[in-house]
DNA sequence: GGAGCAATCTTATCAATGTCAAGATACTTG
DNA sequence: CAAGTATCTTGACATTGATAAGATTGCTCC
């Protein structure tokens, strides 16, 4: 009978298993959004057993921390981008607007980037090192902006602002918080809250009434 | 035999229930993380049955949506008494303070209040309603900094980048994306940021090099 | 080229969880 | 005190992450 090599190439699955896990499990973290993305899902969209993915990941963790970690990437990369072609002063600006449009293009993961999933001790390195490698993206951002060491403690100071300001902003905006969150464009967002910040820095310089 | 009538007293759980579940799964959220809060971890902790929660709650999501509606309301409160004892014209720093201090003191609550499971559809009436009196808390300490009316658009662009820059530095403490996450006072975090703020508004109005 | 070995994949299975259905018990109201 | 409703329990089912053991493939070494 032919059966037996018939039924091999139907049922069994060869090689380059994990990238087209990691692919797959890219796109239905979209669809079904962050917290829902199943193992046996993504498997079986590759056609594959459920337990297929344990010889290439250690669990559900090390996966998603991958799909993290390929978040931080493409987000440095982004920066980076925005960094170069950015015209004069408003290299911040522009890395800004960078952030948030990678987060409204791949929200889910972006969510998973930032949710409670991983901590200190259930995150894999290579997220870890990605993290790290984004930050400091910013912070040449920074760097440069101000006219100072990489190091320093001012630059320290103000990228963990610059951070903290853009990262608040993406997620309220994600998370649906702010009016208009799905049909407004990324500028006006980022300069809307540039111009209040402006106002709020105004205020605190010259005594109000 | 005595047997139903003990039993009954043993196993039978009457009355109150609801708010006992509440309690419990509140406790129960801050020791085993966002992610982890199971319904029957809550039921067997409170010493009742797994399904006795859905005589009180449609499912889950909506005894976890009013844990993170009462999260809302405790940050509201907080801003509140923050506003109100805040001397002169850093009223807007003890917010920032008072909204980091709740965080971290209820880092799990927090991240589940943010966090990716309640989306617009999947929100309970209460949840939206703390969100949008919090953020009404809010809205009125920039109105009062600033010195204008509560609707104005420059309170509106105000408040998003106040609670912007706020919910992105706390965001970023909680994961412990930043160093010193763990030992650091709420006092350290929120000044050296505003000093990072100050920097950068210096380097925009007046060209670097 | 074939025997053996390691990597890869599958099936079978288990424990935990959210949820529903049906029956048992307590409280309330006439 | 009887009847009805609210409350609680037991039993069950589907989904999911994970492990163990067996089947299949491709590679290596003779």
């Amino acid at each position: 009978m032919a059966k037996p090599a018939k039924r091999a190439r139907d049922t069994y699955h060869v090689g380059n298993l994990a990238p087209q896990l990691l692919a797959a499990a890219r796109a239905l973290l979209e669809e079904v959004g962050p917290t829902k993305l199943s193992l046996r899902a993504v498997s079986e969209r590759v056609g594959v057993s459920a337990t297929a993915a344990y010889h290439h990941f250690q669990n559900r963790n090390e996966l998603i921390g991958q799909l993290a970690a390929q978040g931080f990437a493409e987000l440095a990369r982004a920066l980076q981008r925005a960094y170069s072609n950015g015209s004069g002063l408003d290299k911040l600006r522009a890395g800004s607007l960078a952030y948030l449009h990678f987060a409204r293009s791949n929200p889910a993961l972006y969510q998973l980037m930032f949710g409670p999933e991983f901590t200190e001790q259930t995150m894999i390195p290579a997220l870890q090192r990605e993290r790290l490698a984004a930050f400091g993206e910013l912070k040449r951002m920074v760097a440069d902006t101000l006219g100072q060491e990489l190091d320093s403690a001012e630059v320290r100071k103000a990228s963990v602002a610059a951070w903290s300001y853009t990262h608040g902003l993406t997620s309220l905006v994600i998370h649906g918080l702010l009016p208009g969150a799905a049909e407004y464009s990324d500028e006006r967002f980022v300069d809307r809250t540039l111009q209040g910040f402006a106002a709020l820095a105004a205020s605190c310089s010259q005594p109000a009434q």
